[in-house]
DNA sequence: AGTGAAAATGTTCACGTGAACATTCAGTCT
DNA sequence: AGACTGAATGTTCACGTGAACATTTTCACT
């Protein structure tokens, strides 16, 4: 059986409070016993039990990562950054769990005992349920990557799609493209709604006729940006530019002009949005906007520990910038028609 | 505070073993009674103290999922397989732990309290260490993606990298190429030495000639695969075809050849190794060997779970296939020199 | 040396659960 | 009816830790 507290106390002669207290580092213990007791332990290999400590002091040293969903819809590439960047933040002590909201029948195993914290990649205002769940639970929370428009008290921070896509948009209309359509995400993401809207403002400002049919339906999966792709192919009236609401269905979209034996960017352009790891390896190289999601989760990580060790639950909304990529997928128009 | 199974004693009008019992359907409780508590509990809301439950039955209900690094080499599409077919087959009332074995300073807090059984996505000898370190702990182990040679209680799943290479470089030349390159993967992981032995066998059974300067060293990710191939179009007596030990430096390679004004597969053919989502929307699509990493990743689970609840320690290792996708990457050579 | 205060350590208890052992109860057999 | 049996439930304790409170030790100051 691996050793006590109790046990170190046996040995170094002390009670088993001085031992706890030593290992603790209290200040009222004197510095020649704790170094005995800190001598003692790692001669027996001492590691504390965290079921006895989270029991005693109600607490778990688990640090909860929710997706909206693991399997559906959330990309390879997301999963991946959101894993890495809170890895870089989060201390040893603590437990990172991975889940999917929508693997769980019920909040109940959700709950202050089973976690210190919780990170929220939230991607849907479905997720709203759960949010209150966990703020009902007085679980310290952070939710990234999907605006939180009331009062509640939470840490939010993301980016400004919207923005982003607004000022490709207009990079597009810089570039002389008039013929611009737009690959829907999956229904359902706040993301897409966002993104949607910050297309459209950037066609009304920029006084363009939004026609119906140069906005598609996706879903996130670089197939539907192949099919979306497809489809806009078929038009009379094609586009000379596309906006793909992620980089996933960029990639399917560049496929789909290619099937068709077109060329990106000469015959289309076209722009998508993530910045993940391939855009820049595709050929012709994609230009995109960026969304630092790696930061996003790194310092949401690092807020998420702030307000676990100070206890102070104050406010924020912090709006990481997007950056638009220049690559090789947009072509500037010669000849311009207005 | 949340209820404990005492204030559902105090309700229900028994003891708290009773209610305990209950909650645990022993056998020796009237019906009657059982349902009576049942109902209480639900009515309070009762959800189990897992720390205290953890701390008495000295079980954690957390399984450890583990990677040799969650930073370095482990590309985005594999860690987000993993983690998908792992969380098809866990139960809900498992919490699913991600790490690197990289993340950690010190094995101590890897230990029976905190996990009821542990995976490893192993990729590289070094992670012995590790899995010594649970094996003596005793923690249940299932050991994914790397074969261990020696006869440690472990059940072991993975796919059989070796023929998967040999097949296609077989395939290669059966399409007629004979000056066939070799991109390796990053240094010290075990897949790379797996599939850079499954060429040389193929090479030396087809009897060619292993030329050194056809074999370049790569490091699992895009960028390297780019460089290796530059590498390689600068060769005098430039190969045919070239495999890349995983799709992500097939990619870069591929990358690499349209940079210097050639075509794939007309002026090259590319193999690459794993099929990761991108693979097939690449242009050419990328002809390459399928590995079967969310299957391994959920049979792992499976098996996993089995070994925790029957206690008995089977030693089990089972070979997934691997498959080889015929995409468009590699063009038959009508003329062949011998 | 004696006093008092602060520093250092010890004793006891609680956390929520489940197991071992103890007791009660209902029903059966003589 | 009394003794016995097994089912049903209760009592007590342990798990490992840390907090509250209690006690002892140390040391400065008179």
């Amino acid at each position: 059986m691996r050793p006590t507290i109790k046990d170190i106390a046996k040995v170094a002669g002390v009670s088993h409070t001085t031992v706890s207290r030593a290992l603790n580092h209290s200040l009222s213990i004197k510095e020649e016993t704790k170094e005995k007791i800190f001598k003692v332990a790692n001669q027996l290999n001492y590691v504390p039990n965290y079921n006895a400590r989270s029991l005693v002091l109600n607490k778990s040293y688990t640090v909860g990562l929710f997706f909206t969903s693991i399997a559906n819809g959330t990309s390879s590439s997301f999963l991946a950054d959101v894993i890495k960047g809170v890895n870089v933040a989060i201390e040893e002590k603590f437990n990172l769990y991975v889940r999917g909201i929508d693997d769980y029948q019920d909040y109940k195993l959700i709950n202050r005992q089973r976690f210190d914290g919780i990170i929220l990649l939230s991607q849907s205002d479905e997720d709203d349920q759960f949010i209150q769940h966990v703020l009902d639970q007085k679980i310290p929370l952070v939710v990234l990557n999907r605006e939180m428009k009331d009062d509640r008290c939470v840490i939010n921070i993301l980016s400004n799609d919207r923005d982003g896509v607004y000022d490709a948009t207009k990079y597009l209309f810089m570039n002389g493209h008039r013929k611009i359509a737009f690959i829907e995400g999956k229904q359902g993401f706040k993301s897409t709604k966002e993104r949607k809207e910050g297309f459209l403002d950037a066609y009304i400002d920029l006084h363009l006729n939004v026609e119906n049919q140069y906005v598609v339906q996706g879903a996130n999966t670089m197939q539907s940006g192949y099919e979306a792709m497809k489809v806009l192919l078929t038009l009379a009236n094609r586009p000379t530019a596309v906006f793909c609401s992620n980089d996933d269905m960029a990639i399917g979209a560049m496929k789909a002009v290619f099937s068709e034996g077109l060329s990106v960017p000469s015959d289309i352009s076209i722009i998508g949005f993530d910045d993940i790891g391939v855009a820049q390896y595709t050929t012709p190289a994609l230009t995109t906007v960026k969304r630092p999601i790696e930061k996003i989760s790194e310092k949401g990580t690092e807020q998420l520990l702030e307000i676990m060790n100070n206890e102070l639950t104050k406010q924020v909304k912090i709006f990481l910038g997007t950056q638009l990529i220049e690559r090789d997928s947009v072509i500037q128009m010669r000849t311009i028609d207005v």
